[in-house]
DNA sequence: AAATAACTGGACATCTTTATCCAGTTATCC
DNA sequence: GGATAACTGGATAAAGATGTCCAGTTATTT
């Protein structure tokens, strides 16, 4: 339902969103989110263009948000990536349809707005909130290296 | 959002059940819907299969309706041709998850259930309402052919 | 300024979805 | 029972999504 693409963009910006503070790798990302590197590359770059995160060449550079983590929504970033197309005429091109829906493409738009709004309305900021048991990408390794970098040396 | 295969398997369904009591070849459902005729048929093989649809060999055959449209939902004719995967562990493996699921995903999965109880909750027969003044499918030609072919029968 | 870390972007490979083609089978009509 | 209408299913093609490779550019460190 929601794209290999997609997913992959709302892992890294969660991640992201858990390491605020400190830009990530590109390989530290892929190793953390189990994304392939090279495909993860081309994902950041959408959200670059997008404005959600900023890239940093060079040595100790990265990746980093662009924003406050209660800043940016799902939606944001799904529509970075791979925009929801809400239906806006009649796919049949039907003329008599004009500018409004039938019963039928009303209903799976009426259903896209559903998710749109579920979407905007959760920011990342809600996603890494402490109070779960169960905190995204959490791996076995690294439960939350971010508290260590700013005195010893990360990872 | 949704694929061409489930937005083709809806439109068939939706004029089987504007057309109830006539079988429709594959042509005519071809036409009114605008769906490539030999791809339809794939699609129309698995409406059949999943036991939506009866398919009629020879001449004056057709495919109709398998059952009553206010006994088909629209989540019947989607599980049917591109079923909604929930998403039911963890898409990284992550063990420290279980069987339960991160923040993320729950959103995730969240408003895929969502979309199943919306599809689950419209039938057939509430998309062809004769109330709404806009109806599906119908094209410039022709409004209601099915009136026509057994002494006007009631649609 | 040389070496190195790290992102950028283009080209290519693979897989899935969508679309097309066609020979075969089944049923109806005359 | 022959002709015709209509569905079935396999093979193939085109397009899009996903994944891989690699040469290039930019920034930092020393």
């Amino acid at each position: 339902m929601f794209s290999a693409t997609t997913e992959y963009a709302l892992r890294s910006m969660v991640l992201l969103a858990m390491r605020r503070g400190s830009a990530q790798t590109a390989q530290q990302i892929a190793t953390e989110t189990k994304v392939p590197i090279d495909y993860l590359f081309k994902v950041l770059n959408s959200l670059g263009r997008a404005g959600l995160v900023h890239a940093q060449r060079g040595k100790n550079g990265g990746f980093s948000l662009a924003a406050d983590p209660a800043d940016i929504s799902i939606f944001d970033v799904v529509q970075a990536v791979e925009p929801i197309k809400r239906i806006q005429t009649c796919p049949l091109g039907l003329k008599a349809h004009g500018v409004r829906l039938c019963s039928l493409h009303r209903k799976l738009d009426d259903a896209m707005q559903q998710i749109e709004e579920a979407f905007s309305s959760t920011k990342l900021a809600d996603l890494i909130d402490e109070s779960s048991s169960i905190r995204p990408l959490c791996g076995d390794i690294n439960p939350l290296p971010v508290a260590r970098t700013l005195h010893a040396k990360p990872i």
